[in-house]
DNA sequence: ATTCATAATTATGAATTCAAAATACTGTTT
DNA sequence: AAACAGTATTTTGAATTCATAATTATGAAT
């Protein structure tokens, strides 16, 4: 079809995007084989940018390379799922930590707000769930850990190839709000290891309402 | 110069190992940039797979590409090296919890039976260190979680970027041998808390010593 | 001598081409 | 019909080629 938009990004980075978005989407099923030329023609450019883009998604595990037969969507079972869960866990509850002792606050008062537009968008649960997205991604920032970050992206991709992928289950707002109130109320106070514990609690009965 | 040996990996694997190397030895210098020509000539292959190789190290975070200039070896400051060695601490600690809870008891022993290759290795640097690194390896392996491992693999590349990089200094043989017969107590005893804590020690005690 | 504009060179990014391996197909034999 | 051998096709991996961006070199103007 017609050639991809000429974006400030490396071609190859664009291409793993929108991969990883057809991967996501369950278009590219799980376990099943990418045929490169078909995918080099239908976005209009050669094998090399979308071959470099493969062995880029195959070092984030969304795909695997299997020698002189190509590239397939990783297939992620329950165990792998349960794993990759335990680890945004832990990673991110030790990102509470750090906030907790370290942040601004102006930082944490940002955090608050963001809390505050979540409480506000109960009832649109699109919009819920795109502010959360925020508020997790905000406190991570705050943490300030470049390689924490990078892991927890890289994570919560490998969460989204399971059909219940959902990090946040829509039949559990209410709850889930509470459970970040209390978050909240550990990061004013300062207190690392109650910060800690909420946010692990918080993916506790996440993971609980997933399976 | 000559060609290499065909092995049953793919080329791009090879060659970002062989890059890996270069990197760790200081041959390619943090902040350098990377000739792509150069190398592609010097290892007797086309620029292909290397840049496929690039592209696997800038997603490990060893290098950096810079849009339409090239790769550079990236540059770790102290902050990364601090911040690199905290997702250890943590990544490992708790993989020191779930051993503690979950391992076989062969699979304890088999630690432990590794932790007196390491007593009787003292003396001898070289061997204490691999034998050192076996025990973090193996213990990793029992935590059974490749996601984990995959993490801390890559860490662990990221933190010999750094010129003190070492995860034991030579000088502390004897402290971090009684730190290791500590987390093996825990283990043995099947205290998750305090393998825990005791794997925190070892890392706390060692980037001390580091810096 | 320094700045600026322009030309030559070099390196990157991406397309194309090529060799070899894996797969699919065909026709034959039993 | 099933099994097999041999051929044709497809697909991968890698080299080569090509267009363009970035850098360096050159030379004029102040």
């Amino acid at each position: 079809m017609s050639a991809l938009s000429l974006a400030p990004r490396a071609l190859y980075e664009e291409v793993a995007e929108l991969l990883r978005q057809r991967i996501f989407a369950r278009e590219l099923a799980p376990g099943s084989w990418i045929d490169e030329m078909r995918l080099a023609e239908e976005y209009g450019i050669s094998r090399t940018p979308l071959r470099e883009a493969l062995k880029v998604l195959a070092t984030e595990g969304l795909v695997t390379m299997k020698m002189r037969r190509g590239a397939y969507v990783t297939e992620v079972n329950d165990k792998d799922q349960h794993d990759v869960y335990h680890l945004l866990s832990l990673l991110e509850s030790d990102a509470a930590g750090v906030v907790a002792a370290q942040a601004s606050d102006a930082e944490l008062a940002e955090l608050d707000s963001i809390h505050q537009e979540l409480v506000a968008a109960v009832g649109n649960t699109d919009k819920f769930f795109a502010i959360n997205e925020r508020f997790h991604m905000r406190l991570l920032e705050i943490a300030n850990n470049r390689w924490r970050d990078q892991m927890v992206a890289d994570l919560r991709k490998v969460m989204k190839l399971n059909r219940h992928n959902s990090l946040l289950k829509s039949g559990r707002i209410e709850e889930s709000l509470r459970e970040h109130q209390a978050l909240l109320d550990a990061l004013l106070a300062r207190d690392v290891t109650a910060s800690v514990a909420r946010m692990q609690a918080h993916f506790a009965n996440g993971l609980e309402a997933a399976s």
